[in-house]
DNA sequence: CTGTATCCTATGTGATACTG
DNA sequence: CAGTATCACATAGGATACAG
């Protein structure tokens, strides 16, 4: 689990656990919840406003919208712009960290590739 | 993470790509819950058995191991021994789509070593 | 040693109503 | 349009006891 030269996590200062599993967890803690990647996907061709986002995302609560996009917001990953117009509008885009995140995805999106064949015959093996 | 639509790849809006290329929420099913991404770290270094890997995963219960332990053998990520000695050993594995997650791990880590000041700018902005 | 079963709590999520 | 507040519910996770 070694490879890249990493910072110690934030909720880890002690360096007791491993800077793979300290560090990767940010990423889970930053895109890991229920809508939080599809916002990302969502925003990754350009800027998006409230209402547009839910339409990109069917399904999603007007509830979750906001917390996604707070939380997101707060890990720098998108980035908020208030117009102050009435009625108000606000647009949405990813930062620089955000469309980084593209490039985890796409990591995931061929690990995925290479091993969904496995992973499928194994949950069949296991009654799925 | 349950429910939710698999968006398309993040550098494929069109939906070009087939399915299995685009579902970067396997790997979220797959390592996003509380144990698993520790335990795929653990057995990096090799085949652990059932204590062993309780005592490489400090704080973990019981219950909660064996339920990971499960999940990750299920779905193909984890190869479980049984010895049919008394009393009963259990030697755990990555498969090699196990030790293909440590790709993306790493990836990870990149994206956290690049970015995790602009993260922690952006938290502390927000009064964190 | 390696599990399984049960109960309990905390948290994430959704539905809905309300506000500037 | 964009966001907050409140309630209700499902589920993940921990503590504990039991079993092969």
């Amino acid at each position: 689990m070694t490879g890249a030269p990493i910072p110690a996590a934030v909720d880890d200062p002690a360096g007791v656990r491993t800077r793979a599993e300290t560090t990767a967890r940010e990423v889970f803690a930053a895109i890991g919840t229920k809508w939080a990647l599809d916002a990302v996907d969502a925003l990754g061709s350009g800027t998006l406003r409230f209402t547009e986002l839910q339409r990109e995302l069917p399904g999603i609560s007007h509830k979750m919208l906001t917390q996604t996009l707070r939380a997101l917001e707060r890990d720098g990953i998108v980035d908020r712009t208030v117009h102050p117009t009435v009625p108000p509008r606000v647009d949405y885009r990813l930062t620089a960290a955000g469309r980084g995140l593209r490039d985890i995805v796409n990591g995931m999106c061929d690990w995925s590739g290479r091993y969904l064949d496995e992973i499928l015959a194994a949950r069949t093996r296991a009654g799925g």
